[in-house]
RNA sequence: GGAGACGUCGCAUAGUCAGGUCUAGUGCGCCACCCUGCUAAGGUGGUAACGGGGCAACCCGUUCGCGGGUUCAAAUCCCGCCGUCUCCGCCA
């Protein structure tokens, strides 16, 4: 949720930001002009409730026929209250589902549509098969020659964009999320294994259940979603508390299953495990102060691109458009990955600073020093995804179908330098 | 799944049976000041969040797990839900 003192004084600034995401400027004036009915009625009812205490005491202390006649009185006021309440009440609501609708405000990002993205840099050479005399082969090939991927058997027993990792595959796996969670230790985050189903409240106050709703499982009989990322969990795990930031960031490394419907990707990616149901994310998320948040930013963005450096990649870093933007995100830097067989990139990690977009709507404040609260900002980033097999399987495999082992991986394979295939 | 107990402004608790004097008391913690040569102890005052109004001092409202209801009036009575704990049943 956006801040609703920031629509009031700055609705120029909030206005810019959604012609810059391709939304509609006029939502802010819709909203203010609900904001003022809202204190309006607001005031009516306060007024009123306030009389209302104040007779109600009176007829505390009354006798006979004082007391009867203030009765009479109350009573009549008893039912206006009631009316101007629930005025006040539905002013309240239609305010709050408007600024629902009002997406983060922008920092900073590129104007435009998905295709305008700003390449900040591009980190290592992309191979040349041709040169070194080999056709490269895709990741599935690859993964099915080793043994590590059986995207047959996972469609047979969950259907489509589900998939076995087998064997090696599995193993690999576990050494990219591990490897990950191992940086994160070390640059001070706490390694966290979070709920994976959440209640709508949580699913609500992360964003996701705003223009992305179709993107998310949810459970009917029991109203609870399956979240796409921890970051919905480590969201929501601070949620209507107040926080002690004075010894700097709260860091975070969540370790989960996650569960997208890829809902509007129908015929996208459909071979291998590019795009899929189901898998498994190391995920930074962190609460800081509003100030700090932007530094913050670009700290996550390094520790994705030291651990893309770990899994020997190529890769660019690109600075997501105002339109491409989630409902939460005010910045978004990506890190894709050369994808060989496809001659693209590939997105591997997401970083975005939510400012204080997330944690206003989830109620997660900071104790400042004068003893005042105030809402915190949150980021989250991307350290490591199943999807990754994707970009070492190609990028580092040979022509005789086997691939290496990145050399920062291999501490986790019990030193295993190579993936042989399986007959 | 069944039964019961409980949920109060950082923490601990009083208040709920008998609705109005609750503007939610007290202790601990925390902050400021005072006192004491230091320290310990002591004294005085302050100390929930959110919203609205006001230049401000301040005033008003909301919140006693959440949502409804009864009533002139709800922390207190009624209903539903959530959570915690205890016991029972069932299952890994």
């Amino acid at each position: 949720m956006i801040d609703l003192r920031l629509l009031r004084d700055n609705p120029d600034v909030v206005r810019a930001s959604q012609t810059a995401r391709g939304d509609d400027p006029a939502l802010v004036d819709v909203a203010l002009d609900a904001d003022a009915r809202r204190r309006s009625s607001l005031a009516d009812f306060e007024s009123l409730r306030a009389e209302q205490k104040a007779l109600g005491k009176q007829v505390a202390k009354a006798q006979g026929e004082e007391k009867h006649q203030l009765l009479t009185r109350t009573k009549q006021l008893a039912e206006e209250v009631k009316s101007r309440q629930a005025d006040a009440h539905a002013a309240e609501k239609e305010l709050d589902e408007l600024l629902y609708q009002i997406p983060n405000v922008v920092e900073g990002a590129p104007p435009g549509g998905e295709d305008d993205y700003v390449v900040l840099k591009t980190v290592g050479e992309p191979r040349d098969f041709e040169s070194e005399g080999f056709e490269p082969r895709d990741h599935l090939a690859l993964g099915e020659a080793l043994g590590a991927i059986d995207t047959a058997r996972g469609a047979k027993v969950s259907g489509a964009r589900f998939y076995f990792l087998t064997g090696i595959g599995a193993r690999l796996e576990l050494a990219l999320l591990n490897a990950a969670v191992d940086q994160a230790v070390a640059e001070g985050f706490t390694p966290m294994i979070t709920p994976t189903l959440v209640k709508p409240d949580t699913m609500r106050g992360t964003g996701f259940l705003g223009k992305h709703a179709e993107e998310v499982y949810h459970l009917e009989r029991d109203d609870m979603y399956l979240v796409g990322t921890s970051e919905v969990a480590l969201a929501g795990y601070h949620a209507d508390e107040i926080l002690d930031l004075s010894d700097g960031p709260l860091r975070y490394a969540g370790w989960s299953a996650c569960y997208r419907r890829e809902a509007g990707a129908a015929g996208r990616d459909t071979r291998g495990i590019i795009r899929v149901h189901q898998f498994h994310k190391v995920e930074m998320f962190g609460y800081c102060r509003p100030e700090d948040a932007e530094a913050e930013h670009e700290r996550y963005l390094a520790w994705e691109e030291a651990m893309l450096a770990k899994a020997g990649l190529p890769y660019r870093v690109i600075d997501t458009a105002a339109g491409d933007l989630g409902t939460s995100a005010a910045r978004k830097f990506d890190c894709e990955a050369w994808l060989p067989t496809q001659q693209r990139y590939l997105e591997l990690t997401s970083t975005s600073n939510c400012t204080t977009f997330q944690a206003r709507r989830l109620n997660v404040r900071e104790r400042t020093a004068d003893g005042t609260t105030r809402t915190v900002a949150t980021l989250n980033g991307t350290l490591a995804t199943t999807r990754w097999i994707v970009a070492i399987l190609e990028n580092h495999q040979q022509a005789d179908g086997s691939v290496r082992v990145p050399e920062g991986l291999r501490p986790y394979l019990g030193g295993l330098e190579v993936l042989e295939p399986v007959a």
